[in-house]
DNA sequence: CTGAAAGCGCTTACAG
DNA sequence: CTGAAAGCGCTTACAG
């Protein structure tokens, strides 16, 4: 029985049933393995599905079922190194539950974000992990939690939205940072991050608000930097605004035009870069100017990418697992696709300070 | 109406339809904006859908037009920088089509290759990108074709399977890379790649052979090693098999040791590296020498990273457009699943060379 | 312009 | 153990 013109369809459990002479019924019990089919039909609906290549429309399926096997992921760039490592870790724990990803790129821009989790709703997604853009609307958040579609947040939580996430203290990491320059005798310590400047305007002026606001509702950005005023403040080092750099805006360039403007006049002894992106910039910067690391200043930097062993001098960095971070959302997005209901929760994974060449005691 | 328990199910266009006092048919055509709906029943079944938040079902849309208007991605590694910027490149092309990406990582693995490509052809992607694994299987290849599902190749194409692919022309990248050191004054020309040592035993024993293989068929190490031979052949210069390095498997720390060996005997005046991963093994091996760049050795990397400029000294590199190879993959690809049926073809993108401090003369 | 009906390819009660 | 039938949520001829 050949197709009309060479466009063969592709075989559907009908065909196959039909080949092996069983009903649909039984077709699918047999190649499913749900059910109770006789031995003998099994291997002919066997013989048959692999005589045709049958494979089996998940699509169909999926209608049935009303599950996909499939999470989507919103990243904010799937190219910066921080966000390919997470993919990869969630990627890689998904495959292990035979559950396929969807990914998307928001640029940071809420209105892409809504967009794409609209798409991820409608292709229906058993759930998403979602690296939150920048900015002020909550609403479409909401609706997942309206749709049943659950969601794990990474990079950092929301105020007001119940939901898991995964991420690191930023605080404290950024605390640990600064410890580590102030035990080498550091005092005019910068810091260079996109935290909104009337966030940093705050904190200066009131530095016992990085006690006690709530840093794991914060951006990254903001946590570090709050993690920054509570080791100076501990440390009774008054805050010197100046040295408290925005890049105003997400990329190395503007870490760069930043750090640049900062250290040409009087300069801080050391620098600590709240990110892989700033890091970038900052060490740019250091080297355009000529300053020798860690002899002038001392460098610390966020994410333990490969590069940071490859320069001159190699970098003291904060690491954070981030294919861990991935990993770990998937297991707990999987979890509550599988009706786990336990209270909402932030899960945090340790950063570790990862001491190298580029910070050392200022010079006398 | 209220549901029978707080499991609310989702909104179907039926419930559209029912709270708008229409059919389905209408309910749909009014929403989808097929046909042609009377236009205040358009307000009345918008209005409907707005107020039960309705999202049309794309698994029962896919179903009846049969196409998922979703393409999988097969890629090596997605934490690999090359793989990050292609996959966005065809993120970034497919949204502009309203089409979605799934993406599975094979890590080489021929056999994680074909079990991915079934999955995908389960959950009916309209087509695939795949970065084909290294192996000697080609079957499961065919059975694209046979499910009629569009494929484009990325990086390097494979005989005997017709397809279109995008790539650079790897030997004639490599070709200018060795001929920049050449006009240099280099003799001693190292190169290290993952290519097997049987083809590079091949084309020393009979260099001619760099010229007549269809190198487009090739892998990229294989056709990169075509193009070092090439050059040094046109050059007139006997090869030395010493200076074919193979990292004998993918990965920065095997290239490292290959050069580490070879370099600290009596060692070539210039290095060559065959993609961004050899680049940083052969980078590190030469800085664990305590050879210096370029007085003792010169060293030209593969693939325009960052961390490339931020080295000392900068390197110089052979720049491959990856982002573009995405884009033009993905434009490819919608052409074919469009029903352009033009000849298969091959689209080379061009690499570019880019000199910076890593390469000069050779010491007298 | 509008609606009733069929169908996309599965799975699962429900009979037998 | 096996099969006929219904249903998942859409869209599209086909009538009216």
């Amino acid at each position: 029985m050949t197709e009309p013109d060479g466009a063969r369809a592709r075989p559907t459990l009908r065909d196959v049933a039909a080949a092996a002479q069983v009903s649909r019924a039984t077709a699918g019990r047999a190649l499913a393995g749900y059910g109770n089919v006789n031995e003998e039909l099994t291997l002919r609906v066997r013989a048959a599905a692999e005589e045709l290549r049958y494979r089996p429309n998940e699509l169909a399926r999926s209608m049935r079922d009303n599950r996909t096997r499939t999470i989507g992921v919103i990243c904010g760039d799937i190219e910066n190194p921080f966000f390919s490592r997470v993919v990869r870790g969630i990627s890689d724990n998904a495959s292990q539950h035979d559950v396929e990803v969807l990914i998307t790129n928001t640029d940071e821009d809420q209105s892409r974000e809504q967009r794409k989790m609209d798409v991820l709703i409608g292709k229906r997604v058993d759930g998403m992990i979602v690296y939150p853009a920048q900015g002020p609307s909550l609403g479409h958040y909401d609706q997942l939690a309206q749709h049943g579609i659950p969601v794990v947040f990474i990079d950092h939580a929301l105020a007001h939205i119940e939901a898991d996430a995964v991420m690191v203290d930023g605080a404290r990491a950024a605390e640990e940072a600064i410890c580590h320059l102030l035990d080498l005798g550091h005092i005019e310590i910068a810091m260079v991050s996109e935290a909104p400047l009337s966030l940093a305007r705050e904190l200066v002026e009131n530095p016992e608000l990085a006690f006690t606001i709530d840093t794991t509702q914060q951006r990254q950005s903001g946590a570090r930097l709050a993690g920054y005023i509570r080791a100076m403040y501990r440390a009774g080092i008054p805050i010197n605004p100046r040295n408290i750099l925005s890049s105003d805006g997400y990329s190395a360039d503007r870490a760069y035009s930043a750090v640049l403007s900062r250290f040409s006049s009087d300069r801080p002894t050391a620098l600590f870069a709240s990110d892989n992106v700033m890091t970038i910039g900052a060490f740019r910067a250091l080297k355009t100017l000529r300053i020798t690391i860690p002899a002038e200043v001392s460098l610390v930097g966020f994410d333990d990418l490969e590069w940071t062993r490859l320069v001159e001098p190699q970098l003291t960095v904060v690491s954070q697992p981030a294919q861990k971070i991935g990993q770990l959302a998937a297991e707990q997005l999987l979890r509550r696709i599988n009706g786990n209901d336990e209270p909402q929760q932030t899960i945090f994974v340790d950063t570790q300070m990862t001491v190298r060449d580029s910070s050392a005691a200022p010079r006398e």
